[in-house]
DNA sequence: GAAGCAGGTCACAAGGTCAA
DNA sequence: TTGACCTTGTGACCTGCTTC
């Protein structure tokens, strides 16, 4: 952890320290990871697009100097001899130049100058690819012990559970998932209001249905109850896509959601953007690979209610991710049980799937926590707004301690005492600061950088904060979350824990679910921070800030 | 103390954070298409105007570096590089630096600001004709298909050219089409040239209005020359008819041709035949299916641009079917566009109607051929002696070849040393036979037969001849025809067609065509035609008509 | 104020160099 | 012969200015 540090930067001391920043980004430059797939010829670390082709250094060079010679691919050995990294690959020219040739480098397939935003996508998306599919064979390899039998029960709950859950969707939530965003596109508030009394019980209940499904799972009971609560609340959105994902429409513009078709267009609408939709629509071709079917449906909602990848207070993380290998390894018992020669394709459309919808939900929760913005005064059920809310202060402190802390540690411990974070984030931080009742001090100072080498953040402006004070508030949030974080939330499940384990836990009734209002003060505070962006860029940060521990 | 120090944030962090996506932002900003004809230099994607071509930002950034260095466009290797897209454009960078100065590139082009209007719709414009020339090098490619929007653009295109020729045809010729028949009841030879003289400029123009209308579907221009010429050659007539079918008038035995309302006696004293007054006046009972809106009407001028089954010299008959179908299926999306219910019985109201035109057209040909052989001696645009003429030699041939030659076929061989033929058509074999001096020998009987199967000749005078006389002459009659048939068409339809692709080439203007305005005051001689109408005289046929070819 | 272009910038690849 | 490193040309993207 950090130590508690106080810096006084002044504003000129801003500015020197922006125009330093510069000339420190040159030199980050030089290193920064190119994020290429592996050569394609040997296997060795690639320098880039080479004859069309990614290959390393070497392979470039050879190619170079095998088409402008009188190099033959004809193998003298019969043409068998393998080209893999380090000095094995230079055993047989012929054959190398061959697989060279057979990969398509020529001459023609030159691409001179930059690269495109497309261009660039595709090599980060191909490397994420390789490293899930990586991911995915370390937990085949290495499995947790479980019967057949056993497996079969879990099965077998798992698929009971699901249907359950999804009959008790149909009877009181025939409306697909993406109604509750709908309520942006409402004409005017009043209509949206109403939306929202709506929409808002059957999110509630929809919490509670997952809620249901976890305690279904025996190793999932058996977990803290801070941990169960972390991750439902981290993987709700994701199991609510997972639980009724899209299937195929009769068009290819159209997709059917519970029951409803609807374009794309439409959902690129609601969703407020057309890329998050086109990765929603790309879920129902996984309808094909019997991803609708309770079983598995159900097998793999198991496997998305242990992922810890978001969760960062977790009392026992290595405990949840044995159960995450454990589901895995029945989903691949289950593939195997029914689809013996696809196990390892329909385990690497899982990963996928999961990967996919993991990117809509975090789309989806931007959505939500613009609803909260949007009406701060409207009578969220506390466990609504506990769930959801907490996502804000996950997102904070992901954001630091995930990244900020991670390049901090690339530098000089010593030598930093500021880091630049997006200005939203500076925003939420100083308003969780004052919910905390802490005094935010200390100066701020927001910057554009256009220079940025990554494509998205190009328009972004930044805010610069003292390293001291974003430590302590990280703390803060830390040691306050221990405390007292998901209180409704661990509540909810405890009761549902009481009930008889043979009998399912009983769902409750729509009637039961609506919580008596509240004075949301908290909330209030988020309505306006759009306008207090300005604020930020004057107001000073207080040296004397010291947390209280 | 500590340093200062910046660190800067990741771009998935910061996109996570980023709870109004910016990416929305920009894909609103994505929709207005800059619209573009290709890099003239190398073909890729022209990103604007630059040093006053319309380039890719490749070249304009490698023609700036070229112009600041000493880069010479002479090629070592002789000049002779081709530049294309692709990595092939940098082969040769003296060629490239080359092809930018002769295509015009300059430092003194250049042009800041925003495009005037003009400029924009020209670029826009040739987008549309390269898009278009594209489908219709997909057709020609066999695949039909085409898409919605494409047919849009057809049916847009030749509404608004149907619109133009009708305009033109309004200024210049307001004359009913059967005008030019009236000629033969003139009363006496003087006033019949007078007559001529007014109307075969107007025919003149007609012709190269449907020139115009033709070269404007895209599929047409696509096809040959020698295709293009004889799909005119043969429609026009029929095109003519479709241009400006008769309207109902106010009472059953009237009918309005362009704005004049006529009698159906008195058209069959034009016209010499009260079958086909008949059926011309039933082609004014399609006018309650809609057959008078520009987009019906355009589009069924379209279909009949590309009606084979009179053409006997096609290069590529297949891909003129196919034409063909394309403009049927552009016809039944407009029909299913305006009026869903009723398609296939539009279709079927197309089909009678072009069949109707069809046989009027044969008999107005017939009536244009006595024109041709009553007046051998008078001065006959080029253009139309060719088409008309032509028309003769193809009648010949057809009439010979696919009837008489049956006809000999199914008698006994030996026993037939001539043939019956209709007279007209002997009377041009022994012209051109002249013309190819060849001898014309054997006897000529005249006779009779009404009992013809085909039904335009059925009043027609039958002569017998002998039948090596006619082998000779079909022989000749074909060999001649490849080498130079439609000389004059094919340069009308040529000069409408610019060739030079850098600029873009003007669809067709009408008033480019003419040579000398027609006063409209030489118009006012056909009144008199009205009243002149009573003398229906069947004139006898030159037999000493010798073409000037 | 939006559209549009010249010029700048720098990520990128081809090809050359040279020590091993 | 190989491959790490260097030089040079390239082009996707951006900025600032002009024009409408
Ligand atoms: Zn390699
Ligand atoms: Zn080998
Ligand atoms: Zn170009
Ligand atoms: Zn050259």
């Amino acid at each position: 952890m950090f130590k508690s540090r106080s810096v006084k930067i002044t504003k000129s001391a801003i500015q020197d320290n922006h125009v330093e920043s510069s000339s420190d980004k040159k030199s980050m430059k030089k290193s920064p990871k190119p994020l290429l797939p592996p050569c394609r010829v040997c296997g060795d670390k690639a320098s880039g697009l080479h004859y069309g082709l990614n290959t390393c250094e070497a392979c470039k060079s050879f190619f170079r100097r095998a088409i402008n010679s009188d190099l033959t691919p004809k193998c003298p050995k019969g043409g068998g001899c393998k080209i893999v990294q380090g000095s094995k690959r230079n055993s047989c020219s012929h054959c190398r130049y061959k697989k060279c040739l057979d990969l398509g480098m020529s001459k023609d397939q030159i691409q001179a100058g930059r690269y495109n935003a497309s261009r660039r996508k595709e090599n980060v998306e191909e490397v994420k690819r390789l490293e899930r599919a990586e991911m995915a064979k370390k937990v085949a390899a290495e499995s947790v012990k479980i019967s057949e039998k056993e497996m079969d029960e879990y099965i077998d709950l798992m698929t009971q559970k699901f249907n359950e859950i999804t009959e008790d969707r149909k009877r009181y939530n025939q409306c697909p998932f993406h109604a509750l965003y709908q309520i942006f596109n409402l004409p005017d508030e009043e209509r949206q209001r109403f939306g929202l009394e709506v929409m808002v019980p059957l999110k509630d209940r929809e919490l509670k249905r997952i809620i249901a499904f976890a305690k279904t799972i025996p190793v999932f009971r058996e977990l803290s109850l801070n941990d169960q609560a972390e991750l439902i609340k981290q993987n709700r959105v994701e199991f609510q896509i997972l639980h009724a994902p899209p299937q195929p429409g009769d068009t290819e513009v159209e997709c059917v959601f519970s029951g409803n078709a609807i374009t794309i267009d439409a959902i690129a609408a609601i969703l407020q953007s057309r890329d998050i939709a086109e990765k929603l629509f790309h879920l129902s071709t996984y309808h094909s690979y019997g991803f609708k079917y309770p079983e598995i449906l159900g097998c793999i909602l198991g496997v998305s209610c242990f992922s810890s990848d978001r969760c960062h207070k977790l009392d026992d993380r290595r405990r949840v991710e044995k159960c995450h290998d454990l589901m895995l390894q029945i989903l691949q018992y289950l593939f195997k049980r029914e689809d013996k020669k696809n196990v390892s394709k329909l385990l690497m459309k899982t990963t996928d799937f999961l990967y996919e919808a993991r990117i809509i939900s975090d789309h989806l929760i931007k959505l939500e926590h613009s609803l909260l913005k949007k009406f701060p005064d409207f009578p969220w059920p506390n466990l609504l707004k506990e769930v959801w809310f907490s996502d804000l202060e996950d997102q904070l402190e992901r954001l630091s301690l995930n990244n900020l802390q991670n390049q901090i540690e690339h530098s000089k411990p010593d030598c930093i005492n500021s880091v630049i974070v997006p200005k939203e984030s500076a925003v939420k931080t100083r308003n969780i600061l004052r919910e905390a009742r802490s005094q935010f001090e200390g100066s701020c100072n927001s910057n554009t950088d256009s220079t940025a080498d990554l494509e998205s953040i190009k328009d972004m402006e930044f805010v610069e904060l003292p390293l001291d004070v974003l430590e302590n508030l990280f703390r803060k949030s830390n040691d306050a979350g221990e405390e007292k974080i998901s209180r409704e939330l661990c509540d909810t499940i405890e009761s549902l824990t009481n009930a008889n384990p043979s009998s399912p836990p009983q769902i409750p009734d729509l009637d039961d679910l609506i919580s008596s209002p509240i004075s949301p003060l908290q909330l209030d505070i988020m309505k306006d921070l759009e306008d207090i962006l300005n604020d930020v860029t004057t107001s000073n940060l207080d040296d004397d800030y010291v947390s209280h521990l």
